[in-house]
RNA sequence: UCCUCAGUAGCUCAGUUGGUUAGAGCAUCUGACUGUUAAUCAGAGGGUCGUAGGUUCGAGUCCUACCUGAGGAGCCA
C-alpha cells in the first residue's frame, strides 16, 4: 500500500478516497483509483463531511443492530489470533469506539498497516460487546484508509509521555486523551460565556487588537510597526519617528478590551469582550502566557454589590454548563490529573459565596495563627498565600474581597467616601486564588481628573474615557475573567501552557 | 528578569567514591496466541550521554560557559 503524494488540493481529497481496504470479499489489492472526472469537488466534499448524527458520540446513541460508518483517528489497535481492536476516536466525546474485525473478513497483513494515529472510516454493524469495558461496539465489515500513520515514527505514543514533551508536538497531542479532553472543555467553557450573556441580552464588543493607547499601565505591551527596524526614520531629535508608521502613531496589541467597553456600555447598556490579550512581561510561570484570551462584562446602571452577583452567577453558570454537557471529560481529570476537581466545582456551583472587605481581610489574617511569608499590614496588597488562607481555610469556599486601598488599583476605579479604599474587587476560589478581579468604574469627571493627575498618567491620552464622563455619565461596573485560569480550574491542569492549543511564551512561539 | 533543579535509546527513567563493551520498561520490527481493553508471551534492532571547552592516564559521572525545559519569586488574568 503507497500514500499519493500531491499538492493540489482537489488530488489530495481524491487520494483521500482511493485508498478504499473492501474487506468484505477479501481481496485486498482491490485499490481503486476514481477518475477525477467522475466526480465533482462538491461530491466528494459532501460525500467526506461529518455531519450530525454521524460523529462517534452520536453513533454510541444509536440502537443495536444499526448500519454506522464511523470516521476517526487509531487511538491503538491489537490483533490476537484472528480478529483485531480498533480503538477510534473522531474528538466528538471522550470515549473511544470499539471496532472489531473479524480476519475471516479481512486479512491480518492488511490490518497491520493500520495503526495508531492513521486516518481511517469503518462501516458495519453496531452489536452489543461481549466483553467488559464497553456496552457496544463496532463490527466491522468495511474500512477505508484516509492516510496511515509510520507506526516507526509516529510520536504520540500510546503511554508515557510527560506534558513537557506533548507540548513539543503540539500538532499531534489534540488526539491524546487528555488534550482531547482539555480542549472538549474549553468550548464547552466558550460557549457557556456566551450563553450566559447573550440569555441576559449582553451584546459581545469586538473591541480592537491593535491600540495606540498604551496609557492604561497594564504591563508592557508588543509594539506593532511596518516600519523598517533596520533603518527607522528619524526625528530631528535622533529618536524614532513614529508618525511615519503604518498608523501615524506607536501602537500595540491590546491587553484588555476594558476602555473601550465601557464606550459601549454607555451605549448599549451591558456588553462584553471575549478574544485574545496580550502582554510582554518576560513572566515564565505556569499561570502566565504572552497571547490569553479574557472576557470582560460591563454594565452600565450597575454598582459594586451588583457586579459581584454577576461574577458570581456567571462562574456558577459556566461550571454548571461544563458538567450538563462534558462530565465524561471531567470524570477523566478527576482520575487521572487531580482527584479534587469535581468536588471542588460542586462546592463552588452550590455554595453562596463569601464577601468581606479587604480591611476586613487583612485583619483575619493578621489574627491568624499562621507565619506568612509575606507579612500581612493595611495598604499592601494580598499575596497568593494569604488569598488561598481566606477561601480555603477560612471560608472553604468562593469568597469575594472588596474594597482595596487605592494605592494598589488602577486609576479608574471609583474612590469610596472614605477617601481610601476603591470599589474594586476580586474573587477568590479555592486551589487557585484569585480567578477575577473586576471593579465599579470612576464615573465622576471631576474625581477621575484628579486620580488620573494623582497617579502621573497623561491626561491627554485619556480624552475620550474623560469624555465619557462629561456626556451621560452613569455607574457603571465590570470585571475581567482570564480564560486559561478558569480552564485550569476546570480541568486540574497545573500548567497555563496545556489549556490552550498553541502556548505563546517568552521565547517560545512554535506552531 | 532573579533563584533552584533537570537534560542518558522514539518515550519514561536507572547508571555506586571518575574505570575499560552505558542498562531497564514501554514503543518499533519479527514470531506466537480466536475477544483484546496501556492485551499477553518469546526474540531482535536501536545511544555523538543537551552543546562547546576544560581537569584527568581515563569523564555519562568533576569544573566553566551557553542552550533547552521545569518549579519558585516578581508581575498579573
Amino acid at each position: 500500500m503507497l500514500i499519493v503524494q500531491s499538492s493540489q488540493p482537489t488530488e489530495i481529497l481524491i487520494s483521500i478516497l482511493s485508498y478504499t481496504l473492501t474487506l468484505a470479499n477479501s481481496d485486498f489489492s482491490l485499490f481503486s483509483r476514481p477518475d477525477k472526472n467522475d466526480s465533482t469537488f462538491n461530491e466528494l466534499l459532501s460525500n467526506v463531511m461529518l455531519h450530525p448524527g454521524d460523529y462517534i458520540k452520536d453513533i454510541f446513541q444509536k440502537p443495536v443492530g444499526a448500519e454506522v460508518t464511523a470516521r476517526g483517528w487509531v487511538k491503538t489497535i491489537r490483533h490476537s489470533k484472528g480478529i483485531s481492536f480498533i480503538q477510534l476516536n473522531d474528538g466528538s466525546g471522550f470515549t473511544d469506539l470499539q471496532v472489531v474485525v473479524d480476519h475471516q473478513t479481512a486479512s491480518e497483513e492488511a490490518l497491520k498497516e493500520i495503526s495508531t494515529g492513521a486516518c481511517i472510516s469503518v462501516t458495519g454493524e453496531l452489536v452489543e460487546s461481549p466483553a467488559q469495558g464497553q456496552a457496544v461496539e463496532l463490527k466491522g465489515n468495511s474500512i477505508e484508509v484516509h492516510g496511515l500513520a509510520d507506526a516507526a515514527t509516529y510520536k504520540l505514543q500510546k503511554k508515557g509521555a510527560t506534558m513537557e514533551f506533548l507540548r513539543e508536538i503540539a500538532h499531534l497531542r489534540p488526539r491524546s486523551n487528555t488534550f482531547g479532553a482539555v480542549f472538549r472543555v474549553r468550548n464547552a467553557a466558550s460557549y457557556a460565556i456566551h450563553k450566559f450573556f447573550q440569555e441576559r441580552g449582553f451584546a459581545w464588543v469586538h473591541t480592537p487588537i491593535i491600540t495606540a493607547s498604551d496609557a492604561e499601565g497594564a504591563g508592557a505591551m508588543f509594539g506593532v510597526t511596518t516600519l523598517d527596524l533596520m533603518n527607522p526614520p528619524k526625528t530631528q531629535e535622533g529618536g524614532i519617528d513614529w508618525a511615519e508608521d503604518f498608523f501615524g502613531k506607536r501602537s500595540f496589541l491590546t491587553v484588555s478590551g476594558q476602555l473601550e467597553g465601557e464606550i459601549f456600555a454607555e451605549a448599549m447598556s451591558n456588553i462584553y469582550t471575549f478574544g485574545p490579550t496580550f502582554r510582554a512581561e518576560n513572566s515564565n510561570t505556569p499561570r502566565h502566557l504572552a497571547e490569553f484570551w479574557m472576557v470582560e462584562p460591563e454594565m452600565a446602571f450597575c454598582d459594586l454589590d451588583d457586579d459581584r452577583r454577576v461574577a458570581e452567577e456567571f462562574l456558577k453558570y459556566i461550571i454548571t454548563h461544563v458538567m450538563d454537557t462534558r462530565m465524561d471529560d471531567l470524570e477523566f481529570f478527576n482520575k487521572r490529573i487531580d482527584d479534587t476537581v469535581l468536588s471542588t466545582l460542586e462546592t463552588v456551583v452550590n455554595s453562596d459565596f463569601g464577601h468581606i472587605t479587604y480591611t476586613e481581610a487583612v485583619d483575619i489574617l493578621e489574627k491568624a495563627n499562621k507565619s506568612w511569608e509575606f507579612p500581612v499590614k493595611w495598604g499592601v496588597d494580598l499575596q497568593s498565600e494569604h488569598e488561598r488562607y481566606i477561601t480555603e481555610e477560612v471560608f472553604k469556599k468562593p469568597v469575594v474581597v472588596t474594597d482595596y486601598p487605592k494605592e494598589i488599583k488602577a486609576f479608574y476605579m471609583r474612590m469610596n467616601d472614605d477617601g481610601k479604599t476603591v470599589r474594586a474587587m476580586d474573587v477568590l476560589v479555592p486551589r487557585i486564588g484569585e480567578i477575577i478581579g473586576g471593579s465599579q468604574r470612576e464615573e465622576r469627571h471631576a474625581v477621575l481628573v484628579e486620580k488620573i493627575k494623582a497617579m502621573g498618567l497623561p491626561l491627554e491620552a485619556y480624552w475620550w474615557y474623560l469624555e465619557l464622563r462629561k456626556y451621560g455619565s452613569v455607574p457603571h461596573a465590570g470585571f475581567g475573567l482570564g480564560l486559561e485560569r478558569m480552564i485550569m480550574y476546570l480541568t486540574g491542569m497545573k500548567n497555563i501552557r496545556d489549556v490552550i492549543p498553541f502556548p505563546r511564551t517568552p521565547g517560545s512561539a512554535e506552531f
